[in-house]
RNA sequence: GACUUGGUAGCUCAGCUGGUAGAGCACAUCCCUUUUAAGGAUGGGGUCCUGGGUUCGAGCCCCAGCCAAGUCACCA
């Protein structure tokens, strides 16, 4: 360390106690940049001319172009030698090499931008924005000849360095845990996490413009509710404290879309984030994305049409093409789909058929078939067991499935022409549903006693089913037209359109257990209370005593001993504490 | 929730029957200087997830716990 100030080192080796080397290096070269006059976070806009993609398209095409350019972003790797040096910026476009020379970024006698600044404080990680011209290498590589530069953010943590070469990536960061608790990292490593990310966003936006062409009305509805409802599912339960009473995060937004309806919209439509207290897996997520939309005047066998029209746009938008890889099959998303009534399905892929079954008849065809089912199951929960044990994994290819028991739908109209069943289909793509949409059940006297029954399996201990909703009741007993509802699972659409694995891959930041904090912190105040200097509370904890509790009965030679000796190889600037201090401070501790 | 696997340096990972913690990248100092997952030399860097236990001795064995991933169950 040159010129340093006091201040400063203290500064620097306090920290160093829970610092790793390389970040000591690290702030040690943002105070000698300090020192230089140069401001590693300055205030002031950057004004780039260009981005990296577009040197890389267009530059190949007309190389008298881009010969003043003005590109920002993240240094991402450098290769430096004596008086020239190279280095990969990296922007939201893409990745570019730079090429620095000494005495063109210093042309005068004083060569500390390059030797010092760029050399040595410099790191990968930093920001940085560069003027200069493009030009190609001996090895053929468009390459940026930095003319001037300036540093725009100083990173003071090094970045996991990932490589590549013909399509091998050494040393890629891909610890799941990692990638999803600091999506930062990810996104910064790893670009195809962007690309994902963008395609999702594509899709929404895709979807979007699909719906408002149409000329429904896209809106917002409350997230906490006094009662959930809309799905079978269990809540997250919050409370409000000015109104004294429990709300509900909402597990569905359906009640509310439908009380517009009989407000009057023709159509209506939300991408709305649900929270459901359940489980969590590849395919769940605690909040989740659904698109939810209602149209009045039309039925399910429309609305299967619509979803048709729309997902194929999306694939088409999105990729080009009908056809989506989704891990090893090829999924096609071209009009028609493939349809089957949940009877037919089952049929066709166990060879029985159950349509004529009573409950004890279904009962034993399923034990039968070896799906395993439980008491409290009725006729319509028995089908569905059947249905998702024997069909739905099998369904690869976007397929409808129509026409449910009632006993499943509580919100669905019962079928114009099949007693027991409902008007409504689901979308089963790559063995996961995608959607669910029915023609709405607009009665208000079945509808009550379809909310009867709920309450009546909520007795018998069905913790999913649906409480009754006396003002969703009052709406509609105003009368709501004839209505197609749809409701879309954003997240497993987007798994499948961007050929992600897991959820977790296409939510930035997927719920995880809360980071272990270390909790040294807050227990130094104990070290404090007892009188123990504050700059020693962290000499402490390096040494092993995270609190005052754990100096209890400590050999007071031995702790003297660890103090100093870490004093010692960090270079502490602090004075030495007299063996008598410490044994006074073990003794308060004891 | 059950089962399986894993947690070792900033990152990716080795680590023998239980015997003084290793490599590559990154970092530091130096050499070469239009290189490209740059090369060469030297060096620094560790709570082996946490807590117990067995043992003369634990990264490794046993028990408990924490976190994650995979599979299964439930839900979209």
């Amino acid at each position: 360390m040159k010129g340093n100030s006091g201040v400063k080192n203290d500064f620097i080796y306090s920290m160093a106690l829970q610092l790793s080397e390389q970040e000591i290096i690290r702030r040690e070269a943002l105070a000698e940049l300090q020192e230089l006059g140069i401001n590693p976070y300055p205030a002031e806009e950057y004004t780039t001319n260009t981005t990296i993609k577009d040197i890389l398209t267009y530059y190949p095409e007309d190389e008298s172009s881009f010969q003043d350019v003005v590109i920002a972003g993240r240094i991402m790797g450098r290769r430096i030698m004596g008086s020239a040096s190279f280095a990969e910026l990296q922007d939201s476009t893409g990745r570019i090499q730079l090429y620095f020379n000494r005495d063109e970024i210093c042309p005068g006698e004083d060569k500390t931008m390059y030797n010092t600044v760029f050399k040595r404080l410099l790191d990968i990680g930093d920001i940085i924005g560069v003027k200069g011209y493009v030009f190609v290498t001996r090895m053929g590589e468009t390459t940026v000849h930095v003319k001037e530069y300036k540093l725009l953010t100083k990173s003071l943590r090094p970045l996991p360095v990932v490589k590549e070469k013909d399509g091998q990536v050494y040393d890629a960061f891909k610890d799941p845990e990692q990638r999803y608790r600091q999506r930062y990292l990810d996104l910064i490593v790893n670009p195809d996490v962007r690309d994902t990310f963008r395609q999702r966003a594509l899709m929404i936006q895709s979807m979007r413009n699909f719906l408002l062409s149409k000329e429904y009305l896209e809106v917002e509805t409350p997230v906490l509710q006094p009662i959930y409802g809309g799905a079978a599912a269990r809540p997250f339960k919050t409370y409000h404290n000015t109104l004294d009473t429990t709300l509900y995060l909402r597990i569905a937004n359906e009640l509310y879309l439908k009380r517009l309806i009989v407000g009057g919209y023709d159509g209506v439509f939300e991408f709305a984030k649900d929270f459901r207290n359940e489980g969590m897996s590849r395919f769940h997520n605690p909040e989740f994305t659904q698109m939810e939309l209602y149209v009045a005047y039309k039925d399910y066998k429309w609305m299967m049409n619509t979803v048709e029209e729309m997902v194929e746009k999306i694939a088409l938008d999105l990729h080009g093409t009908t056809a989506v890889k989704v891990g090893d099959k090829k999924i096609d998303f071209k009009r028609p789909w493939k349809r089957f009534t949940m009877y037919g399905a089952i049929e066709h892929f166990t060879g029985v058929d159950v349509s004529e079954m009573d409950e004890a008849q279904m009962r034993k065809a399923a034990l039968d078939m070896g799906v395993e089912l439980d008491e409290t199951m009725g006729r319509g929960k028995i089908i569905d067991e059947i249905f998702g044990e024997k069909c739905e994994g099998k369904l690869i290819q976007p397929t409808f499935i129509t026409d449910y028991p009632v006993e499943m739908s509580p919100l669905a109209k019962k079928h114009r022409e099949l007693p027991g069943l409902v008007e409504r289909f689901e979308a089963i793509c790559n063995g996961k549903e995608i959607c669910n949409s029915f023609s709405e059940l607009n009665d208000p006297v079945d509808q009550r006693s379809r909310f009867e029954e709920q309450i009546e399996l909520g007795r018998r201990g069905d913790p999913e089913a649906m409480v009754l909703d006396e003002d969703f009741l009052r709406a509609i007993e105003h009368g709501m037209p004839p209505t197609a509802g749809l409701g879309i699972g954003i997240d497993r659409l987007g798994m499948i359109m961007t050929n992600s694995n897991s959820i977790q891959d296409v939510l930035f930041f997927p719920q995880m257990r809360p980071e272990k904090s270390s909790s040294a912190e807050s227990e130094g105040d104990d070290f404090i209370n007892a009188g123990i200097p504050a700059e020693w509370v962290p000499v402490f904890q390096k040494s092993g005593y995270p609190n005052l509790e754990s100096l209890k009965g400590a050999n007071a030679n031995k702790v003297f001993n660890q103090l100093c000796g870490l004093r010692k190889k960090l270079k502490l600037t602090l004075s030495a504490p007299k063996p008598e201090d410490v044994k006074e401070w073990i003794e308060k501790a004891g």
